[in-house]
Order: structure tokens, then C-alpha cells, then sequence
RNA sequence: CCAGACGGUCGGACGGCCGCGGUGCUUCCUUGCCCUUGCGGCAGGGCAGCGUCGAGGAAAGUCCGGGCUCCACGGAAACGAAGGUGCCGGGUAACGCCCGGCGGGGGCGACCCCAGGGAAAGUGCAACAGAAAACAGACCGCCAACCGGGCUUCGGCCCGCGGCAAGGUUGAAACGGUGGGGUAAGAGCCCACCGCGGACGCGGCAACGCGGACGGCAUGGCAAACCCCACCUGGAGCAAGACCAAAUAGGGGCGGCACGCAGACACGCGCAAGCGGUCUGCCGUCUGUUUCCGGACAGCCGCCCGGGUCGGUCGCGCGAGGUGCCUGGCAACAGGCAUCCUAGAGGAAUGGUCGUCGCCGUUGCCUCGCGAGAGGCGACGAUACAGAACCCGGCUUACAGACCGUCUGGCAUU
RNA sequence: UGGGGGAUCGUCUAACGGUAGGACCGCUGACUCUGACUCAGCUAGUCUAGGUUCGAAUCCUAGUCCCCCAA
């Protein structure tokens, strides 16, 4: 079964999902995740590259990749009405790219079986 | 052919597969409004299909100049503060930019570099060294002609009053330089040449250049020290600004319901139960510091109005525009004609991936050649700097490489 | 995006345009049986590149990096 993708802009989604401190790093690609808990089935999908990059040519195509990895491993792999957020690495430009992408499904596949109802309600 | 100078152009190509943003048309779905209720009209949203367009020479740094928008100011000018610019002429919407010229410096040369106004308006600075660092002065020195004194072997010697600034030393810099004359020794004291200043003449729009009577050396350096002079500048910035406009809270208005308890009443309506009215006491909150006393507020629901946050839309792509030709100009540039319309995103599109090729470097093998070398095939590596964010004109900085044109120096050949 | 400020030994700081000074740290030596304290000495620096000036940490220009403010 696929979902639709839904992109993450807000600073504030960021940061929520961030604030869940579910992570799995891969080379290449941290995934972070969050599930909203909200009835939606839609997987939220978040890029960010830091200045420790590079430039902005290069923060754009990491982030470019990963979209392209995102767009090839989450309808399949991912958990429905969570929100991902994907972090380049100083390696996520220059990667090859089925290695990209086995990375980011096996963060993802690592995501989905750690236990996902209280990853999500940890508002404590 | 080698080395170099200047100006300009480009800055990977093609093809699969999968994608992104704008826009036009079409089918379908959908939201709101309007009515003449219809596969109606208007405005918008979504999926899909087809067509079409989709980063740069620096998009960068944000160092200048403008457009545009808001704020301030009645208009204009002058003055002042603060900041900036600074040879002359021209170009430009404007500039700290560009072009041409001048002056100074560098290079054999093509050519390159220079914040390059004023130091006789004033204030200030120059460590150390040195006698002295800017109204000159005299440490080491030089002199013994004049005046005075002393000694004397009668040649002269010494001292004082003095004269001098040539020589020495230091320094980044020492009050023109060299030579000759002159003198007691000296000194632009005099002369020649050089340097400097320079009335005036000539050329040039000007900066400035050429000549230069005369002067007799004056006016040392630093203004990217303060400063003086001339000229320029109101402030903020598209996150400017304009419009639409949730939920919640609060403001204003209208309507409805509610508007406590007890007591009294000769009040109103009603047959009555009762409902309302007036008065007194009590109760809630706030307030005048407290009491007394006085004042104010009272709750709920619905609708409307204006402000306004999240959010959204516009601003936002026809412009000091690009290209070609002609005309004027040394040029920057200007004018005319023709022609073209060419990115508009919003965590941010213009790509991801694979293949083939090109280009460059290293290297292996083969062929040709006496040789320098040339060609072919392969392997590996490299393929730059860098991403529009309101727009435009410049500057600055970064950049693998490729190409074109003009010119200079050298070598060879004719 | 716009505005403002800064850069000096390893760290914190001084320095009218004239030899870059101090404290802490480090190292060496002395003192002590040893260590600490103390004393003496040493090492080490003007962010980078140009320019103005006789001379630049200081003045000017360009660049690099860092910090702060507004939204």
C-alpha cells in the first residue's frame, strides 16, 4: 500500500519531530520521526541541510537526493500519519546513489519497529 | 615558432527512465456568488492529457548609484551638523562607474600602475641618532685681516673681542648642486652650467605643455594628522507597502431571555392564581486609604460593525530592456529604423539517475619517423567558481578550461 | 534581508604613528628528602593581501572569520 507525501515546511514541525528524539543515522541521511496521532494517513516528509555542508549548491542537491530517495523508499516503507524528517550529511552529495537509497530504507525499515505508539504520545 | 600585452566570446554535448515550477488549451471533479433554474454566467481550487517556457558571468560579496514603496516636511533657497567625493574635459537617470586627455612612476616594448586639490589660512607631528629637525643654530672645526693684550730669538707665536658656515659626524630628511674666481678663512659674495621660482608671451575649452625677462635661493616633508576649499547626500527599506480575512480573547451596537431574598403599599393589569410597579432592609464585585456615607458594575444567548493575529492574495516581471543595421563621435555613448518578449519560486522549482561522447592530465601498448614528435587503441583520474528571491547601472571577489581578434619583443626563413 | 561591532602569545588583556608590555598556562633552574608555595630565567603574538608614511598593531582599500541587534 502507498500513501501520499505531504512536504514539512514550518520550523515548528521541525522541531517537533526533533523534539521526539527518535533518530537513525545512515550514511548519507539521519531520519528522524514522529507519528502525529492525528487520523491522517498522509506521511509527512521534512529535508534540511546544515551550513556545515557547504554552500548553497550543495545544500540544495543533498537535499534534491534525498527527495528523490525519499520519493523512491517512503510510499513503501513508511509508517502511514508519521512525519519524517530527513538530515543531509557531508557525504549526501557525492554518495552513490542505490547506496543513498539502501541507506534510507534501512533507516526506515529501523524507525518502524522500534515501538511506535509511544514514540508518538511522549508528551509527558 | 617561442615569450608576452590588451580586448572580447563561451563556459560541456546527445539520448533513455523517473520527476519539479510557471503558463495556454481540453476533459472530468469541486467551492462560492448571481439569476433569466440551465451540462447557464462570473470568480476560484484539484487530478489528468497535450503544447510551450524555465538561472549566472559572476545569480556571490553587499562596497557605491538609481527606480519603486512608506514615513517626515506647506514650496523654494541658504546656513549648520554628520558622512562622502577630490587632476582636467566628456558620457550617463545617477555614481566612488566608464571614455579621452594631462602629470608622476614602472617596463627593451606592446602596455601597466597611481585618493593625483590646497603645506605663503591656521593648529600639530618627526622616536632613536645627531651640534642642530624648522622664528634656525654652532659640537668637532676653520681664520688671525680689523681692534685690544701678552711673549719674542723681531721671523713670528699665544690669548681675548671677534669673523665663518666650506669640511666632519647622525639621520628617512640638514636651509640648492658641480666647477671656477674670490677671501684671513669663508659665504650666490661674483661667474658658468644644472636645478628652483617666475612677470609675460605662445598653444590648448581645461588640467597642462613650450619659451622665458628677471630673481639670487626664497616656499623642506607629512593633509590615507586635525583642517581649509569645491561639490554631493532627508530617513527607512519588498520582511517596503496594499488588500482579503479563521479560531479565541477583548471593544461597540441591536434584539431576546433573565434581572436575587424578605417585608410594606391606599399603585396598574387580571374573575382568580399571579404578573408588574414603588419604597425599606439584607447579600456579590470594584472604587474613593479604613468606618460612616457615596458612586459604579451586574448574567446568558443570537446577530451585526470596526480594529486585528495565523493564513492567503497582490506588489512581481515591457524594462534607463535584448539583437541587427545605419548615422554622429577618437571613444565612453547618443540618435534613428527594423525585430524579439526571454525564469518568477516561496524550506524555495529549473532536477535525480544511467549510458555514450567530447575536453584535460598521468600512464601502458601499437604504427609512422634518423630525430624532435605525430597518430591510433586502452586504463585511471579530473571536468571549475557557483543557485535568481523587488528590479536596474557599476565596482569588488571566485573560477577547470576552450576559442577569436589586435599588438609587442626575440629567433628562423624568404 | 537589513544594521552595528570586533580580530594582539595556548587563554585573558595593555600599547600619543617610533623596541609590542602584563597576568595565567607551559618549559628550565634554584629552594626541599619529595611535592606545593616562593624566587630567577626562557619560549611564544599584531587575521590575510596591497597602499600612504622615513617608519603601520595603530591610518586607508579589498578580502577572510567571529559576535551582537531587528524581523
Amino acid at each position: 500500500m502507498t500513501h501520499a507525501l505531504t512536504r514539512l515546511t514550518s520550523r515548528s514541525q521541525f522541531l517537533a519531530v526533533a523534539a521526539t528524539r527518535r533518530k537513525c543515522a545512515r550514511v548519507g541521511v539521519v531520519l528522524q520521526a514522529r507519528a502525529r496521532n492525528d487520523g491522517v494517513a498522509a506521511i509527512g516528509i521534512g529535508f534540511t541541510a546544515t551550513k556545515k555542508i557547504g554552500n548553497a549548491v550543495a545544500r540544495n542537491r543533498a537535499k534534491r537526493r534525498l527527495r528523490e530517495a525519499a520519493r523512491a523508499v517512503l510510499p513503501k516503507l513508511g509508517l502511514p500519519g508519521t512525519d519524517y524528517v530527513a538530515v543531509a550529511r557531508a557525504e549526501t552529495g557525492d554518495t552513490p546513489f542505490l547506496q543513498l537509497i539502501a541507506a534510507f530504507e534501512d533507516a526506515a525499515l529501523n524507525l518502524a519497529r522500534a515501538p511506535h505508539a509511544q514514540a508518538g504520545g511522549a508528551a509527558r
